[in-house]
DNA sequence: TCTCTGCTCAC
DNA sequence: CAAGTGAGCAGAGAC
C-alpha cells in the first residue's frame, strides 16, 4: 500500500475524481490541472490520494494547498484519522513552506578549501591503487573493482556475491580484507573521499538560490512511511558528522548574518526514551528518570557490573543492542555488527530481556497487534499498515516484524518533533530569528543575537511539552551554539 | 534520458 | 534470510 495513505488515512486510497466531482470552483480546476498533469507524465498514480499532490503542489502555491487541506477534513474525519491531519499535518505545512523559503547559508570557502584537499587525495589514492592493482581502471566502479580484487588479485577464495552474482565491494566485505592487502585500506580512503566530494563539496554549491544565496532544501510530508520527514534537492538530512573529515562539511553552515548564531536543539535519545514509554519497562524508565546515559546503564545490567565498572567495550556493545531493539534485532544481525560468534549474541539479547522485560513483550504484543488489526500506531494515533505481516514466507514475515515494532517508535518521535515545529513556528512569529532545518531528532535555527537569551528557553519548553509521554518518562533537550553547524553541536 | 544496481551518507 | 527510515552519486545498460 501506498506509505501516504499508510501514515494518514490507514484505508485504501480515496479517487481523485470521487473527491472532487462536480466541484466547480477555481481552486479545484487548478488543483485537478496540476494532478492530470503529474499523472500525464508518470509521476502520480492517478488513484493516489490527493494530499500527496497537495503536499508536492504546497511549495508552489501554500495559500491554495491550505483551502484545499479544509476540503478534505471531512473526508479525514470519516476514518478517524483526524488528530494526525488537524493538530499535526495540516498546521505544519505552512511551517515547513517557511522553512523552504528561509533556507540555510553556506559557507563557499569552506566547501572550497575541504574540497581541495579531498581534490589532492582522490589523486594521490588513484595513482596507488592503480599501481597495486596493476592496471588502470574506473575506480567508481564496483564492478570493475570486484574483477580487480577478486578476478585478477584472488585476495580471497570463495568471494561474496552481489544478488545479481557480481563480486561484493561494500565497506564491510572490504573492512575484513584489509590485513590481505593494503589496496584494500586505500580504496576505503578513496571512497571516503569520493563520496563527500561528489555528494557534497561538488553538489551543495548547485543547489544555491539565485534569489537568496542561500541552500533551499524540500521538505517532504508525506514520503516515509513512518511519518518522519525526507529532505532533497538537495538532501540538507544527511551532511556527514561521524568521519573527522566528513564532519568538517559542516563548518560550510552558518548563520545567515552577522547578527546571528546558529542554534542546534536535539533531542536526547528520543527513540529509546519511547520505547521505555510504550513499553512502560521500570528498569528503562528509572534509568531515564535518573538522567542516566542509557548506553552505560544498560552495559551494566546487561553485563552485571556497576556503573563505574563499565568499560568503553561493553558501552559500544549495549549501545548496539539498544540500537537493534529499537530496529527489530536478531542475534544474526547482532553478530555481524559486533563481530562475535551469533551464540554470544543470542546470549546478550537474552540478557537484554531478562534485564527489560517489558520490553521484550512490548515487542510481543506490538507484532501480535500488527497481526490481528493490520496495522501499529503511533502516540498521536499515527497508522502504518502491514501488508506482509502474515506473510507464508519466514523471511518476508520477519521483515514486517521489524518493520512493525519500529513504526510506532520512529514514528511517535516524528510526531513529537512536528508538534514542537507547529508550535515553535508560532512562538516565533513577529521574531528575526528563524527555524530552518530539522533532522530527524535535532532542529537547527538561525537565532538572531537580540533574542539569544528570551528565545531558546521557550523553544526548549515547546520541545519537551510537544507530547507528554506516558508512563513519566523525561524528555530530554540538549541546546548547543556556534558560528557553524559543527560548532553548534 | 531513464532505470536499475551497488554503495554510502544521515537519524 | 539475517537491523528500522530515508536520498544521491557513479556506473552500466536499455531505449
Amino acid at each position: 500500500m501506498d506509505s501516504l495513505s499508510e501514515n494518514l488515512l490507514g484505508y485504501s486510497p480515496i479517487k481523485l475524481v470521487d473527491l472532487f466531482s462536480g466541484q466547480q470552483d477555481e481552486e479545484d480546476d487548478l488543483f485537478a490541472a496540476a494532478a492530470k498533469k503529474k499523472a500525464s507524465k508518470g509521476e502520480l498514480d492517478p488513484s493516489e490520494l490527493p494530499i500527496k499532490i497537495l503536499a508536492e503542489y504546497a511549495a508552489e502555491d501554500a495559500d491554495v494547498t491550505l483551502q484545499l487541506y479544509h476540503k478534505l477534513i471531512p473526508e479525514l474525519k470519516k476514518i478517524n484519522v483526524l488528530s494526525v491531519m488537524e493538530d499535526i499535518e495540516s498546521p505544519l505545512l505552512p511551517v515547513l513552506v517557511a522553512m523552504e523559503n528561509e533556507g540555510i547559508s553556506l559557507d563557499q570557502s569552506v566547501l572550497d578549501e575541504v574540497g581541495k584537499v579531498l581534490t589532492e587525495k582522490i589523486k594521490t589514492l588513484s595513482k596507488v591503487i592503480e599501481e597495486s592493482a596493476g592496471r588502470s581502471f574506473n575506480l567508481n566502479s564496483p564492478k570493475q573493482l570486484g574483477e580487480i580484487l577478486f578476478g585478477e588479485m584472488k585476495l580471497v577464495e570463495k568471494p561474496k556475491k552481489t544478488k545479481t552474482g557480481q563480486f561484493k565491494t561494500d565497506e564491510q566485505t572490504l573492512a575484513s580484507l584489509a590485513p590481505k592487502h593494503s589496496i584494500v585500506t586505500n580504496i576505503l580512503s578513496y571512497r571516503e573521499a569520493s563520496k563527500l566530494k561528489s555528494t557534497y563539496v561538488d553538489a551543495l554549491p548547485n543547489h544555491r538560490a539565485k534569489h537568496s544565496g542561500r541552500v533551499h532544501t524540500h521538505l517532504h510530508q508525506l514520503v516515509t512511511s513512518t511519518g518522519r520527514l525526507a529532505s532533497s534537492d538537495p538532501n540538507l538530512q544527511n551532511i556527514p558528522v561521524r568521519s573527522e573529515m566528513g564532519r568538517e562539511l559542516r563548518r560550510a553552515f552558518i548563520p545567515r548574518g552577522l547578527d546571528f548564531t546558529l542554534m542546534a536543539a536535539d533531542y536526547s535519545q528520543v527513540e529509546l526514551r519511547v520505547m521505555a514509554s510504550l513499553s512502560g519497562d521500570p528498569a528503562m524508565i528509572k534509568a531515564f528518570k535518573n538522567d542516566l546515559d542509557i548506553h552505560t546503564a544498560t552495559a551494566a545490567r546487561v553485563f552485571g557490573v556497576k556503573t563505574d565498572e563499565v568499560v568503553p567495550e561493553m558501552r559500544r556493545t549495549a549501545k548496539m543492542v539498544n540500537f537493534g531493539i529499537i530496529y527489530g534485532i536478531s542475534a544474526f544481525g547482532l553478530s555481524q555488527r559486533l563481530g562475535i560468534p551469533r551464540g554470544e549474541a543470542s546470549e546478550i539479547i537474552k540478557t537484554y530481556f531478562e534485564q527489560y522485560p517489558a520490553i521484550h513483550q512490548f515487542m510481543l504484543q506490538t507484532t501480535e497487534s500488527a497481526r490481528e488489526k493490520g496495522y501499529t500506531q503511533t502516540i498521536a494515533g499515527r497508522r502504518r499498515y502491514f501488508k506482509d505481516i502474515k506473510s507464508g514466507n519466514a523471511s518476508i514475515r520477519a521483515n514486517a516484524e521489524r518493520a512493525a515494532i519500529n513504526s510506532p517508535i520512529q514514528g511517535t518521535a516524528a510526531d513529537m518533533i512536528k508538534l514542537a515545529m507547529v508550535k515553535i513556528h508560532d512562538l516565533m512569529q513577529g521574531r528575526k530569528s528563524k527555524m530552518v532545518l530539522q533532522v530527524h531528532d535535532e532542529l537547527l535555527f538561525d537565532l538572531h543575537l537580540d533574542e539569544q537569551h528570551e528565545l531558546p528557553p521557550l523553544i526548549l519548553e515547546a520541545m519537551e511539552a510537544a507530547i507528554s509521554l506516558p508512563n513519566e518518562v523525561p524528555i530530554k533537550i540538549d541546546l548547543g551554539f556556534g558560528d557553524n553547524w559543527l560548532q553548534a553541536h
